[in-house]
DNA sequence: ACTCTCGCTTGATCAAAATCAAGCGTGTGC
DNA sequence: GCACACGCTTGATTTTGATCAAGCGAGAGT
């Protein structure tokens, strides 16, 4: 599908492009076009080139990755953010695979473009060194989320970033299937299920979608969620990892991983 | 202690710097300056901020982080190295502490006149991205290595990538002390001690740092590494989480982390 | 040589999480 | 309506890893 102007504007504001000149903008998005995926669709394997830069523009998207026929999920893209630029810069293989959770929309953008505008403006460079720098501590917070915490304070903490990201209400939803979430905070559905029970000692009950935290302060004390390893102050467009993006400085629009 | 000419020539040939132009790679060292530390100094802590970025020249440095009492190594950096640099180019707060392991030489460098020089230089700003995705990467290779090894498959598969890196020798030297190692693999000490034990059956006989790798095939049978986790083809200088560090394409000096 | 310490190992016990196996409830298709 | 599939839960069991508690052995200081 050709690029529109819609889309071009829509992208032109996000941290990653909004300090690039308008030559570089231009060759960044030279072959770009914009594509819709059903749920459930594969976008890459582990393991495949990486041709494109890819920009969620609607819908949601599952990294994951397997070994040994286990697989796990490492993070759930959110509008608007890009996945796999770090595959593409370095020009290589991607590590994790990339499917829809839900029917999405996404802009794909040549790697060969992308480089190039990157080596013509310093400023757009230097943007995108922001956003992999970004990336790469939210998965540092996400290794330390995972090797400091046990899966009931991984739940916990995913709840309070949740609720801190829908407005601060007591009553959240979650936003994918729990068997999604599983993976995502590194238990099985059937511990997952588990540890909400636990959590109703906390004030946690749940019903459905719909998760009630009666007892914040005696979730926050067993959760203890610490700036440098969860991201609530981020603006509430991403889930990296456990849900931990972050922006250059006093940033914006989440854009994320790989 | 000032820059001297044979500290920045060495700095000079890295990937980061290679491809700069000679003012960018002044503009950058500018106000830099050469520091020897003794073993178990630590560097800075989670949470400081950070205005310098390291350079690690000579020595080793663990990077870890810490959450209610309990912590763990997220890295060990071997020379030549630069950590920190994410937490630079932000201009932000550290997510990780660094200490060193072993007397050692680091070049620090002002994150402002680093990140003046990237703005004034396209292909260095490209370099320094090159240089993000690859830790990026090795992160990524990191959490994988967590999340779908148990603890005696990490082991088997740092022992094989050991191997790789110190030349396919059958026998090879632990780098770390056991303890350090341990937390590097996210396990206890006694665990570790009970892992290697388990390996016996693998051929893997161990005397204090030197361990004997009998049977390499039940090895890596029971290891099954994966160049999408693993990154024996990289270069015998880094160990990153798990000791996987890459770098941009077909290259050469490691150089990593934060 | 002799303790002392320290790093490591070993064993016993405990806690956390994975696995196996039903069951339950809702929604879909026939 | 009824059967079926699917996502989720619950319980029982096993496995994995952490914790607690000794012990062992090499090296350092006296």
């Amino acid at each position: 599908m050709p690029i529109r102007n819609t889309e071009t504007s829509r992208v032109r504001n996000i941290p990653l492009f909004r300090g690039a000149n308008d030559s570089a903008f231009a060759m960044a998005l030279s072959g770009a076009f914009l594509q819709r995926f059903p749920a459930g669709t594969t976008l890459l394997m582990e393991g495949d080139s990486v041709d494109f830069l890819y920009i969620l523009l609607e819908g949601a998207v599952e990294l994951g990755a397997s070994w040994k026929s286990k697989d796990t999920t490492l993070a759930i893209i959110r509008p608007i953010s890009t996945f796999i630029l770090a595959a593409v810069v370095l020009d290589s293989d991607a590590l994790m695979s990339a499917s829809t959770l839900e029917r999405s929309e996404i802009l794909m953008v040549p790697g060969e473009s992308l480089r190039r505008a990157m080596k013509s403006d310093a400023n757009f460079c230097f943007a995108v060194s922001e956003e992999l720098a970004g990336c790469y501590r939210g998965l540092v917070r996400s290794v330390k989320n995972h090797k400091l915490r046990d899966s009931t304070e991984r739940l916990a903490n995913y709840l309070l970033t949740q609720r801190a990201r829908q407005g601060g209400k007591d009553t959240i939803l979650l936003p994918h299937e729990k068997r999604v979430l599983a993976s995502l905070l590194g238990m099985t559905p059937e511990n997952l299920s588990r540890a909400f029970a636990k959590l109703s000692a906390q004030g946690v009950s749940v019903d459905g979608v719909q998760v009630q935290l009666g007892k914040i302060p005696a979730l926050e004390r067993l959760a203890r969620p610490s700036p440098l390893i969860d991201n609530h102050y981020a603006q509430p467009k991403n889930e990296l990892g456990e849900s931990h993006i972050e922006r250059g400085k006093g940033l914006l629009d989440g854009v994320a991983a790989l």
